[in-house]
DNA sequence: CCAGATGATTTAAT
DNA sequence: ATTAAATCATCTGG
């Protein structure tokens, strides 16, 4: 008799529970949590527990970079290290809540099972209680995933952002890509294996090379007249080079190495104008014997804007026509 | 310290 | 995926 009571008890109650608050439960996925995950993991931070190997890594690293060591290798490490003080941290933290929170749950078991004598509670309603413990304390985990995330961000942000520890390309490197940037003025988008060469020339990456040329289009077509000078300058050297490699045997009569630079700047015009003549009296050596390049757009002065279809549009280049900013440049300071 | 140069990143379009 | 354009953060020379 009493089992019966009980039970027919514990499904009235079942039944107001459930009616009472629908079981609105199952979500276990809940994508904010799966994408603190996955960062959490790509970071390194969550994954497979080699703390130690990691840092040994790091130090034999280090190690190796030897006499070099040109390579920020040794900030690297210092940047893992603290990834790795993080991780541990985490890794602490989410024992020490794993572990309160079996132990909370048996201890809420434990007395609902006491109570159950006294007390109409089915299983299933202590398996409700355990999931909504759980939930609470998944939720304390997310937060403390949060904040973990958060100091790896700001890790990486302080050591890993390139931009903060930038260094120019030395001399000879600008140099070749400032080569090969106006021999191919008409079409300077380097292939992957030109960029790969240029890389190895230059000694650095494929992405900086990208980087370069990326940066040199926009910023050559943006202003034209600003790079005219330099324009002129490689255009000279490459051609001497040219005359130089094909006319290596006949008379080597090249006077002209701007390279040297000795007097420097004079104004824009003449540079051009001295560039020019130098190019246009190279000429007849043998350059441009129609296997050449495409029209090298050197000295607008002479050669008004050929306009290699990239850089089509917009913005006028400023020096080629009289920059007259219009008229007036009377803007709207007044009030 | 400032202004310009410069390499890197971000955003959006293709 | 690659690029243009804008923007950022740093470097460099004055």
């Amino acid at each position: 008799m009493k089992p019966a009571l009980f039970s027919v008890l514990c499904e009235i109650k079942e039944k107001t529970v459930l009616s009472i608050r629908g079981v609105q439960d199952e979500d276990p996925p809940d994508p904010q949590i799966m994408r603190l995950d996955n960062m959490l993991l790509a970071e390194g931070v969550s994954g497979p527990e080699k703390g130690g190997g990691s840092a040994a890594a790091a130090a034999a690293a280090a190690a190796a970079g030897g006499s070099p060591g040109s390579d920020g290798s040794i900030e690297h490490s210092d940047y893992r290290a603290k990834l790795a003080q993080i991780r541990q941290i985490y890794h602490s933290e989410l024992e020490k809540y794993e572990q309160a929170c079996s132990e909370f749950t048996n201890h809420v078991m434990n007395l609902l099972r006491e109570q159950s004598r006294t007390r109409p509670i089915s299983p299933k309603e202590i398996e409700r209680m355990v999931a909504i413990i759980h939930r609470k304390f998944s939720s304390i985990q997310m937060q403390l995933k949060q904040s973990t995330c958060e100091a790896v961000m700001i890790l990486r942000s302080r050591f890993l952002d390139a931009r903060r520890k930038r260094r120019n390309f030395n001399k000879q490197a600008t140099e070749v890509l400032n080569e090969y940037f106006y021999s191919h003025l008409s079409n300077p988008y380097p292939s992957e294996e030109a960029k790969e060469e240029l890389a190895k020339k230059c000694a650095i990456t494929v992405s900086q090379v990208s980087n370069w040329f990326g940066n040199k289009r926009i910023r050559y077509k943006k202003n034209i007249g600003k790079f005219q000078e330099e324009a002129n300058l490689y255009a000279v050297k490459t051609a001497v080079d040219a005359a130089s490699v094909s006319a290596q045997a006949s008379q080597a009569n090249s006077p002209a190495t701007p390279n040297s630079g000795s007097s420097g700047s004079y104004s824009l015009s003449h540079a051009g104008d001295a560039a020019a003549a130098a190019f246009l009296g190279l000429r007849p050596l043998h350059l441009s014997g129609g296997a050449g390049e495409a029209p090298l757009n050197v000295a607008p002065t002479l050669q008004p804007q050929v306009s290699d279809s990239w850089q089509d549009s917009t913005e006028p280049s400023s020096i080629t026509s009289p920059t007259g900013p219009p008229g007036s440049v009377h803007s709207d300071t007044s009030n």
